[in-house]
DNA sequence: CTGTTAGCGCTTTCAT
DNA sequence: ATGAAAGCGCTAACAG
């Protein structure tokens, strides 16, 4: 995988497009295409964005020299002076793993129906989110789409005062910053353990990751199993972001713990992928032998050859509903209720 | 998954915020902050942007005054009037695949560093990238990141105009419009026959799917077949995006053909993995009664039990290799060589 | 239906 | 080291 230089020296020339204006080095402009098509720049202004609004003849006109001259708007300028940027930005905390994606692909695709474009902003890796959405706001979104609900105060503070409609999503939360798509972590964790139990299992252990959501996670499974007197016998705290090869680690250290293990409960589908292929490798069978419980990525658990049962969440929901949301705060109505929960599913393979 | 409305019909109140200066509703911008620092705009710009231009004490005010206020600058008209947005587009065809993740992340990560951000414009479903492109360079990016070398003349016209750096990537070109990170899929396609042919495969099967660069690794693949005197004993074409069930499809198909078939080659990994549920479900061994043969999205191969044969792509690189070069050029350096070529391996498991 | 005027909030340029 | 003037390119508001 040696990166190498292909012999294709090939420099753009400097080329002068936009025949019929004389634009010396600088882009087109509204005024360029006003004077080539003889009419003023507010017309040209409207012909492009309220073309109700003019002359079918001017229209014609006006088309015509923006598609000769190439003409393309500075957005930049409109949204200054309109103050509508038709940006929403969009924080989520990485992108590697896969859970994320379908959120954001049904947003981008909900939000571009109604013309809007998202930035994307990634808080992975030390950049805090605080400071990564500061430099957002200063791109004036029209807004804002957040992941989870715990944020500094001071960020909370410069979102309400940037009054622009926010979603936080995939949580629940008694004190959203405005409007909340998500569902409750604690619930999940509960029906993680439910299930299991009512399976009869009880030689349970944790494969968990440490992120802020699958901790909430945890309370909830840890608060299911006490109700029902059990604890687990053994538990494996693994740093995020959670990943095949760490799902592996945990079920080794796990069962290195010598303690008798009937089943594992994973903070993530991820992980629970890994430990199922640590568990083959080492013979037992699954889940004769032990029993796999996930969370999350759905696709993902799909791809799993012996089954596991696993929490599935409709991301893809998550994104439009979220999308959905802003929009009918954009388009000046109320919106919907401030809290929409999206809920979850358990879904059980055979005997797991 | 039932969506239901949650009892938390939380409104933010009208806030108002920025003590020490009263903007009646409108946001605070330099001038407010200005004027209560006793200062004038343009050294509070400074204060800002070049604070060793500022006498420690003007700084020091101006900075209590900013934070107090909550002021958040108004990127977008620094930005019309400097002519630099400090954004970078870049364009994915989509990303339910988790194929191009590991680009995007990198991509960003590596512009942040540099004060860039990302606005990722999606051209999945229907959207034509031209559009798109159209409307994302009415943002005035300070560069553009591409995925593959097909577009438009409209396109590649528009784009050229602009006159800012641009990267394609994932492929390899005689013609990019500006610089190049990627490698080449014919090359990439005539490996992954050659494996197959190497290891005495001769009743070669192909599941494809119809994407633009899957069909040019097609055709590096049959040439490389011919030349060996081999023709593929079936094939079966998949329309994109690709995906697991897809994968199990393509199988059932090429077995439904009645052909004797000892070996699947699937222009993606994810095509792959649903073959070899397939195979299983269907009681064949892997590899010993067939072989499969994947492409590209390693950590996605990496997740399966029966190990398959693929090519490696470092996703990653092409994303940090792409800023790397834009962020030359911005720095008005030449930057690296017009074409990039990242390569890929040939990762080969026991007897596939 | 079309035009004029003004100004969004900032940074460039030139001056002090 | 700081400031004044000008204007980036566009659209809101009002006028005709």
């Amino acid at each position: 995988m040696l990166p190498a230089m292909a012999p294709s020296p090939k420099r753009r020339p400097p080329e002068s497009l936009a025949p019929g204006v004389d634009t010396p080095g600088r882009a087109v402009t509204l005024r360029d295409v006003a004077k080539v098509a003889g009419v003023s720049a507010i017309t040209v202004s409207r012909a492009l964005s309220r073309p109700d609004l003019v002359t079918p003849a001017t229209l014609e006109r006006v088309r015509e020299v923006v598609s000769r001259t190439g003409y393309v708007p500075n957005v930049l300028a409109g949204s200054l002076k309109s103050r509508r940027s038709r940006i929403v930005a969009a924080v989520f905390p990485q992108i590697t793993t896969t859970l994320f994606v379908d959120t954001i692909q049904a947003l981008t695709d909900r939000l571009r129906q109604d013309g809007y474009q998202v930035l994307l902003g990634l808080s992975a890796y030390g950049e805090r989110e605080d400071e990564l959405v500061a430099g957002i706001l200063g791109r004036r979104p029209d807004a804002l789409f957040l992941t989870g609900i715990r944020h500094s105060p001071a960020m909370r503070r410069q979102v309400l005062a940037s009054r622009i409609p926010v979603v936080e999503a995939w949580d629940l939360s008694p004190s959203p910053i405005d409007m909340l798509v998500g569902f409750s972590h604690e619930a999940a964790g509960a029906a993680m353990a439910r299930h299991l139990l009512s399976r009869g299992h009880r030689e349970i252990g944790l494969a968990w990751a440490d992120d802020e959501r699958a901790l909430v996670r945890r309370q909830g499974f840890l608060a299911a199993l006490a109700e029902a007197g059990v604890r687990p016998v053994a538990e494996c705290r693994l740093e995020a972001p959670s990943s095949f090869h760490l799902g592996r680690e945990g079920l080794a250290r796990l069962l290195a713990s010598g303690k008798r293990l009937r089943a594992i409960a994973c903070s993530s589908d991820n992980l629970a992928q890994g430990a199922i292929a640590e568990a083959l490798d080492r013979g037992m069978a699954i889940p004769g032998d032990l029993a796999v419980m996930g969370f999350g990525d759905l696709e993902f658990a799909a791809h799993t050859t012996p089954a596991l049962s696993t929490i599935g969440i409709d991301k893809a929901a998550i994104g439009r509903l979220a999308a959905e949301a802003l929009l009918e705060r954009l388009a000046g109505r109320e919106g919907p209720a401030a809290a929409i929960d999206v809920g979850f599913e358990v879904l059980a393979r055979a005997s797991t």
